[in-house]
DNA sequence: TCCATTAGTTAGCACTGCTAACTAATTATA
DNA sequence: TATAATTAGTTAGCAGTGCTAACTAATGGA
């Protein structure tokens, strides 16, 4: 779904330089595809995916406030407040106050939730691990060299907004 | 987030062949970073994306049965009852009842859901393209051509679940 | 000192996912 | 044919995730 190549074309052009449109469609269509695959692994880990990746951040990038794990996650302050309970809650995380900044409050992954988004990483990834067993070396290197772009370029339209 | 690559490497092998594993990693974090931005356009739609999904969906695929489009969308029944529901009520879809069985249901996009879903996909679309901008003409290609195989292999893997 | 700003929380709404339990229609079977 | 099993959808109720508005508490500047 969700793709130019379903519609009537009325332009036989042959595929010479693509357009930066088509290519995103593409994009767009193929990341739908793809996620909705390894995201059906997370249900096993028993958490919800916001609370799944706030707890990658926390367990990749080390402790941080509220604040600054809302604005990584793109979500408001309230939903994060939330979602740091939660995690509180299942034993995945603890905060404290900040010693500097009483206002402040200071989130930490625990060994438990460590533990947790390993595993769930763990059953993502071998997923699509395995739905890419019929690629060549070739693809698999398409695959990455175009992975690889994809976050250059992600990363330069977020700091360019910065 | 959720990278191999920001986890610390005691192994210094060079790039040779990407393993699987590698290569499902760094795709799986990139597309979660490349719709995060697209998904970010889907509120001016007004309409939730469950709704702009499946209303894609009979766009697109043409009028079909409520339990086609829960498997489509690879969720419950109930889920998509109630996303149907939400459609009809904006007037995006109508349902009848199928003629040769009375306990189906007929979904079809109205013209309004047409009109809406084009405008929204174009939102998606543009904005993708947008952060696209940046790219040499070869790096398009290397994007499209991984699209393109993204798309062959999960339709092979949901194909072979079949 | 007092007021504006900043960090987080609480309350309340909407949307999306689930299971369990239901109705109604269809199909299979005794 | 009558009844039982299956199938298609709906309803009710729960949990999670997003928002805005309104609040509290702490900080920092005038």
């Amino acid at each position: 779904m969700l793709s130019w190549s379903d519609m009537p074309r009325h332009d036989p052009r042959p595929t010479k330089p693509p357009s930066r449109f088509e290519v995103a469609d593409r994009l767009h269509s193929a990341a739908i595809h793809l996620l909705r695959h390894a995201r059906k692994q997370d249900v096993l880990a028993g958490v919800g995916p916001a609370r799944l990746s706030a707890l990658s951040l926390l367990v990749f990038g080390g402790p941080m406030a509220l604040g600054q794990l809302a604005a990584a996650e793109q979500v408001k302050a309230p939903t994060m407040s939330r979602i740091v309970a939660g995690l509180q809650r299942s034993g995945l995380a603890k905060i404290e106050t900040d010693a500097s900044d009483a206002r402040r409050i200071r989130v930490t992954a625990t060994a438990k939730g460590e533990r947790l988004l390993q595993q769930a990483r763990t059953r993502r990834v071998q997923k699509l691990a395995e739905i890419l067993s019929g690629s060549t070396g070739q693809d698999l290197g398409t695959l990455l060299g175009a992975a690889e772009l994809i976050e250059q370029i992600v990363k330069r339209a977020a700091d360019g907004k910065r």
